[in-house]
DNA sequence: TTTCAGCCTTGCCATGGTGTCAAGGTCAAG
DNA sequence: CTTGACCTTGACACCATGGCAAGGCTGAAA
């Protein structure tokens, strides 16, 4: 399989498929004689499970752990938990922060006439002290 | 004032702030003969409102617009207002998608037994398909 | 068989926000 | 004058992804 195919596949960009290669998180493919990438279905599987850890928040260190535990048969589900609550706390702090600014930035909307005169108290807020 | 002095009044990075003024979004400060940066008063106070700015989840795109605006007698508070609203707008997508992986997180974790034992429904999530 | 579109290759640049490191010059206090 | 703290430029790194360019390969149609 070309490296054309397994991203229409899986759903992974050519580009960040070689990526991946690069730093070790998939392993080389066999090459044709004319050099061009060729994988089975084992590579494809890979990386279907880069994709979905990805869209889950993990980062490529986290995935790269995730891979081992995937293919160590004597894995503990308590591991794999550990890093999902430990992901989902991290994706919550982030969310929360976000929020936070989002807050503001609406409780400083509020305040704002919004009108043609130049008078704002978002611009004084951003321009002042904390 | 050098470098330093600013950076510790302001509270970002002599990196940063090297940075800002290598990307146009300061102006390029007086030298001394030896060399050194030389700031003064307008110098801070931009940095200061692109801190707050930063703080508030604005990009350096943005910030550029709206240090336009700031310095903008004829400003309309309506366009710092949209702007504010677009940002809010974003900022609550990308939380609402951080906090989407996160239940799915939760959601998977409460389903792991999470002992010594491999079988572990969120490996098999991110394994398969979906 | 030739041709041609479309795929593949490598390699480089860019994003954003920040850290770090190196090698060298400068400043201020003792 | 020494010394340590600060400044300078430049470069490399992260992470995920996009794009571009120049050139090679494939497969199907003419």
């Amino acid at each position: 399989m070309k490296i054309g195919e397994v991203s229409a596949r899986v759903g992974v960009s050519a580009r960040m498929i070689r990526h991946y290669e690069e730093i070790g998180l998939v392993p080389k493919p066999l090459r044709r004689e004319s050099g061009y990438r060729d994988y089975g279905q084992a590579d494809v599987q890979r990386l279907i499970f880069i994709a979905n850890a990805r869209d889950l928040g993990f980062s490529i260190d986290e995935i790269a752990a995730l891979l081992d535990l995937w293919s160590n048969e004597h894995r503990s589900s308590a591991d794999v938990k550990a890093m999902a609550l430990a992901r989902a706390d991290e994706l919550g702090r982030k969310a929360e922060s976000l929020q936070q600014m989002r807050r503001e930035l609406l409780t400083l909307a509020d305040c704002c006439h919004g009108d043609d005169r130049p008078e704002c108290p978002i611009m004084d807020r951003i321009a002042g002290r904390g």
